[in-house]
DNA sequence: TACTCGTGGGG
DNA sequence: TCCCCAAGAGT
């Protein structure tokens, strides 16, 4: 075992990546960069994270910024990124901390747990890299490693009892936040899902998957049911001076508190036209725009057929929403099923 | 426990 | 084209 622990912080001192939210190894880096960086990093890659990262630091230094921001400037800051209840449960939690801790992270895995949006693999993962407290977080990559490396053939994700304990089992006392992010380094480059490059992995000689050469089919999952499609419209608006409707979307749900353009409800099965239209947010002669937009959920798919039409004043009651330019768009934060929509409308008209 | 909740890239 | 997956959390 402390071989095995020597050999992976051996390797992460030599191959470890730098990355914008990391301390060099054995330093302590910024709580407030760790925790931003952990709740990005949930299901997303880090490539896809580089940016949004570096935009919220510029843009709120501290986690005291974060929290006197305005939500909707948050949202804004995270669209495209997804998952839009993290940025939601962000801006909360920047604002107990602020407000409860007076602007200082607690440094135990039991307070962080407490926080929202929060989970167990953040609250393990900030309290052992932030603060090098001896918690053992296990994320996608971690499961993946030890599943091989024990050759742990039980599926996700009734295995991830057994996963969690040979990994607190194995965590180092002294350089716990190191080797977390070791074994992620590992999983993300070396122990990778597809194809993974065993001959230069550093634990390859202690590696049970390997040996038995099962590697590559672990860890085993149950199959995933297949996305349903759903289908709808989406009214597109505009005004004689130019300007479209948009409508910012309930609190909480999916993109909650994003903005969109106004739109039916997306069934499994299309409606007669006559009730999809009449979810309209105004009575109007619609037109409709050849083609549809597509776009693929978590766990469903939907294609958007764009309706059309002009809308004057003094003639139609004011429907609810909010009226803006084109350009005006960019201030509101879109999800990207909306940028693809509005960017179909535009080239269709 | 089993769903819900985004998006983009790779094979 | 389609499926998988990525530093998961909330309900």
């Amino acid at each position: 075992m402390k071989t095995l622990r020597r050999t992976m912080l051996d390797w992460y001192d030599r191959h470890h990546r730098t990355l914008p939210w990391r301390s060099e190894p054995g330093d302590l880096p910024n709580p407030y960069h760790v925790w931003l960086s952990e709740i990005m990093l949930q299901q997303t890659t880090v490539i896809t994270v580089g940016p949004y990262f570096a935009a919220f630091l510029a843009r709120w230094p501290t986690v005291i910024d974060l929290a006197n921001a305005e939500l909707d400037d948050v949202l804004h800051a995270w669209q495209g990124l997804g998952y839009y209840a993290r940025a939601r449960n962000l801006h909360k939690c920047a604002k107990v901390v602020a407000t409860d801790y007076d602007g200082r992270f607690p440094d135990t895995e039991d307070g962080l747990l407490k926080l929202p949006g929060i989970g167990p693999y953040t609250a393990a993962a900030v309290s052992a890299i932030a603060f090098n407290r001896p918690s053992s977080p296990v994320d996608g990559n971690i499961e993946r490693v030890i599943s091989r490396l024990f050759a742990l053939e039980t599926p996700l994700p009734d295995v991830k009892p057994e996963i969690k304990e040979k990994t607190a089992t194995l965590t180092p006392p002294d350089r716990p936040g190191d080797y977390a992010q070791a074994l992620m380094d590992l999983g993300a480059t070396i122990c990778t899902p597809r194809n993974p490059a065993c001959a230069i992995c550093p634990w390859q000689a202690f590696c049970e998957g390997r040996k038995t050469g099962i590697a590559p089919d672990l860890p085993k999952k149950r199959k995933k049911p297949a996305k349903p499609t759903r289908v709808g419209y989406a009214f597109w608006v505009q005004r004689d001076d130019g300007k479209i409707l948009i409508r910012r979307r309930p609190e909480t749900g999916l993109l909650g508190g994003l903005y969109e353009v106004p739109g039916s409800v997306w069934r499994a099965i299309k409606a007669p036209d006559a009730i999809m239209r009449d979810e309209a947010p105004l009575k109007a002669d619609w037109r409709e725009l050849g083609g549809t937009v597509g776009h693929t959920f978590t766990h469903f798919h939907l294609d958007i057929t764009v309706l059309v039409t002009r809308f004057n004043a003094n003639t139609a009651a004011e429907p609810d929403g909010v009226w803006t330019s084109i350009d005006g768009l960019a201030d509101f934060a879109l999800p990207t099923v909306m940028k693809k929509v509005v960017r179909h409308a535009l080239k269709h008209l």
